[in-house]
DNA sequence: TCACACATGAGAGCGACTATCAGGTAGGTG
DNA sequence: CACCTACCTGATAGTCGCTCTCATGTGTGA
């Protein structure tokens, strides 16, 4: 399955999404245009679209959404579907190695400051909160999410995207699992008085 | 202040607005070229973005946001963060009359229905956390919102548009405060196993 | 009534994205 | 090794969202 073609497909794609950041970082996403990419990729326009149906799609990856349901599905059935959440997302976290954050810091960096990458991390947010509700159904041995999963869902993305934004903020000097974990607390504080904390 | 340059305004914005819903609930979003949307209201296509910076912003209102934030630093202090957004959103929402449910629901069956309007109100929901977080921070007599706040406030959002995503999943049948409230309380299941139901 | 401010329109232009068509290259087949 | 087919690629043209500049006409305030 690995002939000259699909070699040639991946370091294309690789050549195009290597420009297009370096392009972004350095020129800002606004002020880059797709022409100027796919020159840099030594590509025509047209094939920077057949990689990457828009200029937006060339710098998210979404890879760990599916390795997370996993860890989900995993968690004691006995756990509050929030605690399950946070406890899957801090074990995938512990896995990340300082190169691999070093990546995310600045790739979240640029999302969170340009707005049109910035709403489409919104959107996809939704697909996210989906896959969510979706493991803590299955983990709760039912078909489809009761309302519960989804608002589980929707408020542990919602606590991950605060995580993201503070660890942006602080210039990544915490490790992110750190802050994550703080910001899961944070949420049991505002909903119930007496906590324990771990 | 009310002159004839005014009242001219509000007319022609109000027509845009108007043929700009009708033409999407008729065709569709993607498929109403804004040249369309001016046409049928009598401008040239120049006008309509003098009035509308984007041909999104021809369906958001959001004005109920700042009516919100204010609900929410009106509430007692010994109230948890969570609970005191979703007893000022409760209270938001019993004073929406049957005619307003009904715009709120057909507006919002087309954004969640059109991939480019609900990127954008995914994005808008980022300032009506920040919106909230501050609140929450008034409330708590502090300058900066501390990370509490931001996640409750995130949390809050969170199980706010799902609430609405299971309200327009209906068709509205239930009353929007019944199914915010059910979906608050689904959000205390998913953290603390004993609840007291109200 | 006069002069200014402003809303509008016309036209050109940029950038993202799509559809169609033609040419070249990889891969399996004889 | 030659060939044929399937696919990757590029050139061209076009649509649509959105912006800029410039000129014109219409309200407004003096």
């Amino acid at each position: 399955m690995s002939g000259l073609r699909e070699r040639k497909k991946a370091a294309t794609r690789h050549a195009i999404q290597e420009q297009a950041l370096r392009l972004f970082l350095e020129r800002g996403y606004e002020r880059t245009p797709v022409a100027e990419i796919a020159e840099a990729a030594g590509v025509s326009p047209m094939t920077f679209f057949r990689y990457f149906p828009t200029k937006e799609d060339v710098v998210e990856h979404d890879e760990y959404d599916p390795v997370l349901a996993r860890l989900v599905v995993a968690r004691p059935p006995d756990e509050r579907p929030l605690a399950a959440v946070g406890a899957a997302v801090g074990t995938a976290l512990a896995a990340l190695g300082e190169r691999e954050l070093e990546t995310v810091l600045v790739r979240t960096r640029l999302v969170l400051s340009t707005p049109a990458l910035r709403a489409r991390r919104s959107g996809n947010e939704s697909a996210t909160r989906e896959l969510f509700a979706g493991a803590l159904a299955t983990r709760a041995g039912v078909e489809q999410p009761a309302l519960t999963h989804r608002v589980a869902a929707a408020a542990a993305v919602a606590t991950l995207t605060t995580a993201l934004e503070t660890w942006v903020d602080e210039d990544g000097r915490r490790h992110l699992a750190v802050v994550v974990q703080e910001a899961f607390g944070a949420l049991l504080d505002g909903v119930s008085p007496g906590r324990t904390p771990g």
